[in-house]
DNA sequence: GATGAATGAGGTTTCATTCAT
DNA sequence: AATGAATGAAACCTCATTCAT
């Protein structure tokens, strides 16, 4: 009720649309890369013309940012779920079960990632050139490392985390890790055995930070 | 004596400018990317001919192919150089002490990478793709992690490695550690105090896998 | 009276939306030219929707068509209200000074040109291919030299103009060279003294075809 | 003698090319305007690829450059020329004569224009919107005007000008009625009496800026 | 009457590669 | 061995136009 059904329609169809070439664009640059993904191949798989692209987003880099912007966003969704699932289960969390469910639930993912998964960790390889960037990029990782230090710190306050360390470098130490890891398993699809290098992180985690 | 002089001076020349070439394609493919880097302007940057690139190396796979490998044997050399010298210092190494020097020798190159070392991992970032590959790198990854794999097995057999941690795993996990951490290094050039990382990495390291 | 309200309403909103379109077709025709007047920046500047200049005119070329035909009214109407208000402050004008005051009053409004007049301008400065052409423009311009043709012959039988002036040649001129200033007077936004030229033009028109 | 036989060659190819090229633009520019003028008409025009014109020019506004550059300098050599057969014949020329003598020329290559003369008339009247402009042409123009404007003033000194004329007004209307005719013959291919308008012209320049 | 989603042709430009010199 | 002229495919983007709402 309120707006009239054409409109409803005319934006329907709109969000479909995007929502179609965004789904293409993941597919196409988990597959292909940021450059590899052509406007043409997205609209081609995405079922519409090879002009709706640039038509929607202005242009490729506005898509990929907007792609970027998705799969971060569904990304922290899932972890923020994992979180709240097991927080149902066993009760409070101690700040240092918050970091490996962090790391974990991260690596779980590159398990069997989704095309926005891939697609983002693709994003992010292709910012290694000193003058690429993909917009909202380094932003969103500039978050993701500080939310890890600010968790440490807090551990460090609730007693879980061992007061010698240096949350910032542990920080950047974690974030490394998670990135290399799900790296590591897009590139060697023949690594098959992620759950055992799960496992050895928490346990790096365990012994790295909890108090002796 | 043997060859001609002339000879001699026309194997030189063609070294020289092999390695003006690859010095030229470090530099622009850790600028702009592995398909930023066209062969006309490394050829430009080279100081010699927009056909160069191609004449000398018959495609520009081969040609990043030739610089993967060249940055790859350079990379090696330079760690095992570090493991030398540390060991002539301190005489006999443990396995533990060859995975920390390993590791740290790694980490250090990447406070202030040459082009090679920033442009392998570029390479490294593009083959993210599903269907992206650069001649031996996939090659030279492997053999990394293996090295890695071995080195952790005999510090079970010397002592120096507890014997209940998982080799492989324990691999997988430094190798993504040290390309996230070097990644990370490239992409956010604020990360000033890569040497408390080291740090911080040598402690997980040795509270990880020292015997208790 | 006679049409229902609403009816007349309609009719005046439609005559209102066309008037603003005509309006934004003119100013960006005279900033971007032809080519560089897109129908979406027309319906943006407008302040309605992309489709509405389509929707309107039917084509690109039927809205240029439209403009054109304003423009020219609009300058018609401009130069007989110039030629009333000299005639009434005078009395009669010879043909003579019909002929000045034709040039002078174009060349006045090139002082400070609005965008439709800017904006004929920078059409016919399109005709100028041999295969382009803009609907009504050809023959706008064939009314104007022959109203100008006209002026001298009667002048002739007045006794205002020499008798040994060809009248055809001198309309030519005399519509060339208003083209032409006005041209110049857009191309070159420092040509301030136009006031000089227009002072210029008179004496040469009066030293050219005044009897001795 | 001197440079290598492949050198030159290889110099002479370029130059052919470079040439069928401009030769072709000037032609699809007189034909179709500037934005009509695609860069793969023009190759196809010259016999070449879509892909040469940019490959040597480096871009479509550095080609319009080149090609409104060499059509200038060819303008201004046979205007030179004219100057030359002229002053051969009679002797030395006053200022007034060279006046005649300038406009008289360029309004006899517009009797039957080549395509550079077209096409850079076709330049110059797609430089009327405000915000575009083709490289040099706008310094060519205030040389054009310039050299009217010393032209009269070295009138009034050698005696063959009247000395109450304004100088600079007087250019910018030569100016403005040089360009504004050869546009009219150009917009109207039926006007064949330019012949006529020529004698015209001198009859008016020679009452407006004779002595009496 | 009006909107704006969608199309697809066409434009400029970049670039790896081929080849004559 | 080396140059650079030439090709042609493919990329991004703009835009007039069509059409469902």
């Amino acid at each position: 009720m309120g707006l009239p059904e054409e409109r409803q329609s005319q934006a329907e169809r709109r969000t479909r649309s995007e929502d179609a070439l965004l789904d293409a664009s993941a597919e196409l640059v988990a597959e292909r890369g940021v450059h590899g993904a052509s406007l043409a191949s997205i609209g081609g798989r995405a079922g519409v013309s090879r002009g709706l692209p640039t038509h929607h987003f202005g242009s490729k880099d506005a898509l990929l940012a907007r792609l970027a912007q998705r799969a971060q966003s569904r990304i922290g969704q899932e972890m923020q779920e994992a979180q709240r699932t097991r927080a149902d289960r066993v009760g409070g969390l101690t700040a240092l079960e918050e970091v490996f469910l962090a790391v974990d639930s991260y690596l779980e993912m590159f398990e069997n990632p989704t095309p926005d998964q891939r697609a983002l960790l693709v994003m992010w390889g292709s910012t290694f050139p000193s003058s690429a960037s993909v917009d909202g990029m380094a932003d969103a990782e500039r978050r993701s490392y500080e939310g890890l230090s600010r968790l440490i710190m807090s551990g460090q306050q609730d007693g879980s985390v061992r007061s010698d360390v240096d949350p910032t470098a542990t920080a950047v130490l974690l974030h490394g890790l998670m990135r290399g890891l799900a790296a590591l398993r897009l590139t060697d699809s023949g690594l098959t055995d992620m759950h055992g290098v799960r496992e050895t992180c928490r346990d790096w985690i365990s012994s790295s930070l909890s108090p002796r």
